[in-house]
RNA sequence: GGGCGGAUAGCUCAGUUGGAAGAGCGCGGCCCUUACAAGGCCGAGGUCCCAGGUUCGAUCCCUGGUCCGCCCA
């Protein structure tokens, strides 16, 4: 151990911990000092993750502090497990999210992009970009992320730009993309394609119509596309209606009649409804799907502007909305109506705008995903890939079974341009890495195709493309695949399945061995977290409020499970463990003077500092079981627990004995080097948790090295671990806790030291006899111990294990409550052992349990009836006090 | 309509080879004992949703039901 470094705080040491002084120290010195960079030559297996990008236009949310935090806890563990650690940061470009902030910035200037044009349009968005963008990027540092800045990446950056032209071109070369009409979902707000996992369903109250339609009845949510109406279905085995199957009918509606052919499909459902469906192939998936298996022409009476066309007629330039209510109005006026009922149902909004998509028929580009679906499915069936938890599997295979061709062009500007060439003169359609400037085939004027691709099919690609792929790189070749994906369920298809798709296509071998899935955050009433709901407070004022390491160490304990209500009152929880291992420290280090680690080394343990070392250990095995299987929670539980309920309650308490008698100075020593070591090694155990009160407390104790961030994380140690110490120290600890017990409930006065007799059982003389002197510091009594003790007149009892206790309590508390005291105890023992014998008593019991089993159940019983046996004994002193 | 998940202390939640139910907060009592009142000590509090089944034994496995979420169509 060497002394504390130079740049180790001086001065004082308050009583409180300030976190906000503390943090604003050390984050600066770990990056200047390079401690979060990543070195590809560097010793130790590879260990990467790429952080999962955050929208550029974005702020740290809770979501983001949930899992930046324990991606950060995973980075520092295995920086301190010495393996070449790399965190990948960085930014997507959000399309969408942009496009929506620049219309809004336009809007107020009154102009609109087209005035701006192309060019200046995307000047503009790269502009905010760099002025606004990445604000999230500054929040991580204050949340402590150790990740490797030098290697930050943005979805739109030249290296990652050029993966996304070459996954593209690839693709399309092996027939996975291609150019398609079908029907698209389209936001008219954003005025643009979506993917269908970009339409979210809300709960709306519509009406739903039951129109006359020529012979029959049929109902319907969306009137106005009525008028896109080419056919009516029914299915095959319905008689009601087979007779009209082929005919295309005259139907009277309100804008002149309209012709509609009558066919059978298999999707109709005859039960709902009339049995009857319109169909509308311009404006509704299913139908679309219909009128290709039967040839009906597609009428688009709906145009991008959420507008109707002139294929409307005299409805035409109407908006869809307002086009509904007058047609129903025309139609109750014509006597078309049958019947209106109200219709709870979910609607498809846009994922940005929340506005109602409305289906369309459009050309756009697709990728067919299902080759590359089955490969992703294959490698977690062969567990190339885990996910964490188990039970998140069956929803990724169940989504990738039945995946539909991913739509890919976006009618936005912000974004990755289609790398698409269309030659006017003579039609052919140019895929192209380069830019081309002339038609390969003619010479011809070419025209770039105006259209981006969706966000998600970058930040697909974001394992390798941030690596420098398509180059074959250093960086590449030793992070790539990474160790682990962190994220939300949320997004599981959205981003982590194309990326194992893409991943696999083009890598040959999976973007990332694990993923873990982590809760969502909600509020205290289970809601989830949003801003114009105004139902959370901003996570950096909470996190100003209570420390970063508070606010870190909250999260992870909550990380396991899929909600995390988030509560203030939780947070002050951890707040107060802060404060307790600031204060601990403080004992530790106002007590260090005139240590001698020579003198310490020539002094035997004693049972206590035998016991804290070896459940030392055994947190540390919990912590790293934990982290390994990704369960959060349960290390936080185990690291709390450790040091607030053993090292604080008991082994400080035991410490001050030596302490602050420092009549045996080899004692004294000893049990200071206990203390140096075993807090030293919790604050390593506990650094990827709080990682800035670690560091200020490690730099004040005796420590190597300059940083815990590179200091060696804990390894459990068989030599440390001690059963029967762990067993003997529970004895004195459930004596002591007798102690008290009879204290508080007989009244007594906190302060006043008691006389106690101990009759050690037959084993626990020696234990007992050289731990009085803690059992009376603790207990606050004066104990004698002594194998043929009698019971002294007037005193109250408690059985441990083999050994009775008697506390003198002579004038001090009336024998009555004694009594009843004893008589709930021996209750309570009545419930075990009628338990353990109930149990024994079933013959089948006996044969079929393991033996085992039965033999701890038959000396259970056996330890209850002894306990039960000395308290029945004691209640005849009772008797004999009242003669 | 299909799929997935949940129901455990007053609240929020842990609880895997099936063997005496746990934590944090809250609650009650007593204490400013020189690391910490952001604290200490003691304590109370459970039909593990309901009904069956498997088992010597079920919070845990199986079946059905009730009530809540989420995802997909």
């Amino acid at each position: 151990m060497s002394a504390p470094t130079p740049n180790a705080p001086t001065g004082d040491i308050p009583d409180r911990y300030d976190p906000a002084a503390v943090e604003a120290r050390w984050y600066p010195l770990w990056e200047a000092r390079g401690y979060f960079r990543a070195d590809p030559g560097a010793k130790g297996k590879p260990y990467s993750i790429s952080m999962p990008p955050p929208n550029v236009t974005g702020s740290l949310h809770w979501g983001h502090a949930l899992t930046m935090t324990l991606q950060d806890t995973l980075t520092r563990l295995k920086r301190m497990d010495a393996f070449n650690t790399l965190w990948l940061p960085g930014t997507d470009h959000a399309s969408i999210a942009v496009h929506v902030l620049l219309e809004r910035m336009l809007t107020a200037e009154g102009k609109t992009k087209q005035d701006l044009g192309r060019e200046a349009y995307l000047a503009r968005a790269w502009q905010w970009k760099e002025e606004s963008g990445g604000q999230i990027v500054r929040q991580l540092r204050r949340l402590g992320a150790s990740c490797d800045w030098s290697r930050e990446r943005f979805t739109m950056d030249a290296g990652l730009s050029r993966a996304v032209r070459e996954a593209f071109v690839r693709l399309s070369e092996e027939g996975l993309i291609y150019r398609d009409d079908r029907i698209v979902n389209w936001c008219p707000v954003c005025q643009t394609v979506l993917s269908d996992i970009e339409v979210e369903r809300e709960e709306r109250d519509d009406e739903f119509v039951y129109i006359k339609y020529g012979p029959v009845t049929l109902g319907t949510v969306r009137p106005e596309t009525k008028l896109g109406d080419t056919g009516l279905a029914v299915h095959p085995k319905d008689r009601r209606y087979r007779h009209l199957v082929g005919q295309t009918l005259e139907v009277p509606s309100v804008d002149g009649t309209v012709r509609v052919k009558v066919v059978a499909d298999e999707a109709v459902d005859p039960k709902f409804g009339t049995g009857v469906i319109k169909v509308t192939p311009g404006h509704d998936p299913v139908d679309f799907e219909i009128g290709r298996r039967h040839n009906l022409p597609i009428k688009t009476v709906i145009g991008f502007d959420g507008k109707m066309t002139a294929e409307a007629g005299r409805y035409a330039g109407m908006d869809r909305f307002e086009c509904r209510r007058r047609i129903v109005e025309d139609m109750k006026a014509l006597g078309l109506i049958e019947k209106i009922e109200p219709y709870r149902h979910a609607v498809g909004v846009c994922y940005r705008s929340k506005t109602v998509v409305e289906p369309l028929v459009s050309k756009q580009w697709w990728v067919n995903v299902k080759p590359l679906a089955e490969a992703a499915i294959m490698a977690v069936r062969e567990r190339r890939i885990t996910i964490f938890p188990r039970n998140w599997t069956k929803t990724y295979y169940h989504w990738m079974e039945n995946i539909h061709p991913w739509c890919i062009s976006r009618q936005l500007w912000w974004g990755h341009r289609i790398p698409a060439w269309y030659c006017d003169a003579d039609g052919s359609v140019h895929v192209s890495k380069e830019d081309l400037h002339a038609c390969p085939k003619c010479g011809g004027a070419l025209r770039q195709d105006p259209d981006t691709l969706d966000t998600w099919f970058s930040s697909g690609l974001w394992p390798f493309s941030t690596l420098g792929w398509p180059d074959d790189t250093v960086d590449l070749r030793t992070y790539y695949p990474t160790s682990v994906l962190v994220t939300g369920p949320d997004i599981l298809f959205f981003w982590v399945a194309r990326m194992a798709m893409l991943g696999i296509h083009f890598m040959k071998d999976v973007p990332f061995r694990d993923v873990y899935l982590h809760a969502i955050v909600r509020d205290a009433e289970g809601q989830k977290l949003s801003k114009s709901k105004g139902n959370v407070a901003d996570p950096l004022v909470v996190m100003e409020k209570y420390g970063t390491d508070a606010f870190r160490f909250t999260l992870a304990a909550l990380a396991q499970g899929r909600d995390i209500r988030i509560s203030e009152e939780r947070i002050e929880g951890y707040r107060n463990f802060a404060n307790k291992l600031w204060n601990a420290s403080r004992l530790v280090l106002s007590n260090l003077s005139g240590f001698d680690p020579a003198l310490a080394k020539k002094t035997p343990p004693e049972l206590a500092d035998v016991w804290i070392e070896s459940r030392l250990a055994a947190t540390i095995a919990e912590v790293r079981t934990a982290l390994r299987r990704y369960r959060f929670s349960d290390a936080a539980s185990a690291l709390y627990q450790f040091l607030w309920h053993e090292l604080c309650d008991w082994y400080l308490e035991i410490a001050k004995l030596a302490l602050y008698h420092a009549e045996n100075p080899g004692r004294r020593a000893r049990t200071q080097a206990t203390l140096v070591r075993v807090l030293e090694t919790t604050l390593r155990l506990l650094h990827p948790f709080t990682p800035f009160i670690t560091e200020e407390i490690w730099q004040r104790l005796p420590h190597k090295g300059d940083t815990i961030m590179l200091a060696p994380y804990p390894r459990p140690t068989k030599k440390d671990r001690n059963a029967q110490a762990e067993r003997q120290m529970t004895a004195v600890m459930d004596l002591v806790t007798a102690v008290r017990n009879i204290r508080g409930e007989m009244r007594i006065a906190p302060g006043a030291t008691l006389a106690a007799t101990l009759r050690p059982g037959a084993d626990a003389v020696e234990l007992f006899t050289a731990n009085r002197a803690l059992i009376d510091a603790l207990g606050r009594v004066r104990l004698t111990v002594d194998p043929r003790a009698t019971r002294p007149r007037s005193s109250a009892i408690a059985v441990i294990g083999g050994s009775e206790l008697y506390v003198e309590l002579a004038g001090i508390v009336d024998p009555a409550t004694e009594r009843q005291r004893i008589e709930k105890e021996i209750a309570k023992v009545d419930e075990r052992i009628e338990f353990a014998s109930t149990k024994l008593a079933k013959p089948d019991f006996a044969e079929r349990a393991p033996a085992e089993i039965v033999a701890k159940e038959r000396e259970r019983l056996a330890e209850q009836e002894a306990v039960r046996a000395k308290l029945v004994a004691s209640l005849g002193w009772f008797d004999d006090a009242r003669q």
